[in-house]
DNA sequence: ATTGATTTTTAGAATCATTCTAATACATTA
DNA sequence: TAATGTATTAGAATGATTCTAAAAATCAAT
């Protein structure tokens, strides 16, 4: 269940867009937050659908891209894999492990953000950075 | 034209791994190196046929996928778009100009790479890095 | 230099994550 | 409550990529 502060962020960040909060949106987040790992959209809503049998495939793509665009939740592209939601919302780093398919989040320092946007020529305007490492993860 | 040097690269790394150095690879590298940019297949199929017109576009994804296999070249996958394709062997990132969609190559220094190293917990082994930048680049 | 085994290329079909379409449901404002 | 705009939905469409199975090319060794 959404915390009340998790509602509230939502219909704020919702309404700052001019958008609504509905149902399924809350539900699609809080489906996110509730389990905080990578799940693909068929995954999100295999878990929505447990709790609210009518959602459809093609509102939790909608929900998701509107909560990404709202910056709720964090779009993960690796390779060619089916996207991936991060409820994440501190700067960080994916760590892909090529063994387990495992997303693992890894924090990242303002001081090493700071010294990637440095590399940048003068002419280049950053809006965002993504940093991603592929190899062997600990193996629980 | 491959180069005596670029041509000798491309069937040692292909008998490395046991593969044949073919009409259809030699020709594909040599789309990848002379136009030093970040193709798609599509756009490295349109190119290969000028010279080459009965190649397929099977042909040419094998030949990428060929080459990739054989650290040749590299496969950039940005968001959710079509797989692009890029001859820089060098350590670098990639910045993506979201108004011209054009990618340019960013040199990474090897400090910055051990770093990027360093904020990984040692229980985690990375064979690849991948920085990207989203944002506007030089307009030309 | 011919046979036989393996690799490569090819056209077209299949896949599958995602997006689109157009109809229905819902919410908000006048 | 009508009118207008926003959201959801099922199913079709899209499109990059992968697969399939057959033909072509290459190689090894007799």
């Amino acid at each position: 269940m959404l915390t009340q502060e998790s509602k509230s962020l939502l219909s704020d960040s919702l309404s700052k867009s001019g958008l609504r909060s509905t149902p399924q949106r809350r539900h699609v987040f809080d489906v996110l937050l509730t389990r905080r790992d990578h799940p693909t959209a068929d995954e999100v809503y295999a878990r929505a659908k447990t709790d609210m049998a009518s959602i459809s495939l093609a509102t939790v793509y909608n929900c998701l891209e509107t909560l990404v665009g709202c910056e709720l939740i964090r779009q993960v592209n690796l390779e060619r894999e089916p996207s991936r939601f991060c409820p994440n919302l501190t700067e960080h780093a994916h760590f892909h492990c090529k063994k387990s398919g495992r997303i693992y989040d890894i924090d990242i320092s303002p001081e090493i953000t700071q010294s990637m946007l440095s590399l940048l020529p003068k002419e280049y305007e950053a809006q965002a950075i993504e940093l991603h490492y592929l190899g062997t993860g600990p193996n629980e």
